[in-house]
DNA sequence: GACAGTGCTACAGAAATTGTAGTAACGGAG
DNA sequence: CTCCGTTACTACAATTTCTGTAGCACTGTC
């Protein structure tokens, strides 16, 4: 089987970001990661997925190089990391409105 | 089909949105319909998905009020959708940074 | 040495996704 | 009416991804 690059075939910065993002739990360790860093542990018990995902998960966001990983700290966003998370904070609050609306 | 909820338990908007978006080409499905409504075909030959999924996708999003079938036209977003993509628009532009610094 | 914490991996079973084929409903042409 | 193309959508087996549990190797503390 033929190792295919997911989602977009055009290789599209946007269109590789958005299949990045559309991957189970990445978006959501962005969030996490969010206020403060967050050792391997950490981060498996806040979103209950399994150690596998969380650690394959974190190693693609590490060469997106959105995350990085501080050994004194643990888990964390990178620069790039936290602009990228800048995008995403109204997603908060407009997340309120919606759960309203539905 | 039973109805489970993915991602969070806790049911908090955010958890259940960063969840909806986090599926695989949900993200590219509302991304696909930022300019113009779209049939069923056309939105699967674009994004090179199964008609399966594409059709889940589709009905999570309409569920989720973000979607809806326009008979005339096709898929298109709702006024809900819309916001949502407006808050997702800069992430084409910041995308093309990224992409440069990796 | 015993123990706890760190990141991370193995692996079998379960769930999600794909690829292919097909259904049913509708409209227009012959 | 029959045939054809279009629409949204579904069935289902094969494949890929994810989960749940257990464990490894390393570091530091007692």
């Amino acid at each position: 089987m033929v190792k295919r690059v997911r989602g977009s075939r055009t290789g599209r910065p946007i269109m590789v970001l958005l299949d990045l993002l559309g991957r189970r739990w990445t978006l959501r360790i962005v969030w996490e990661l969010r206020e403060e860093p967050r050792r391997f542990r950490e981060l498996q018990d806040a979103i209950g997925a399994s150690p596998t995902i969380v650690n394959t998960r974190l190693a693609e966001l590490r060469e997106a190089k959105l995350v990085r990983l501080d050994e004194e700290a643990g888990y964390r966003l990178t620069a790039l990391g936290e602009e990228l998370l800048r995008l995403f904070l109204p997603l908060h609050v407009w997340s309120e409105k919606w759960a309203k609306a539905i």
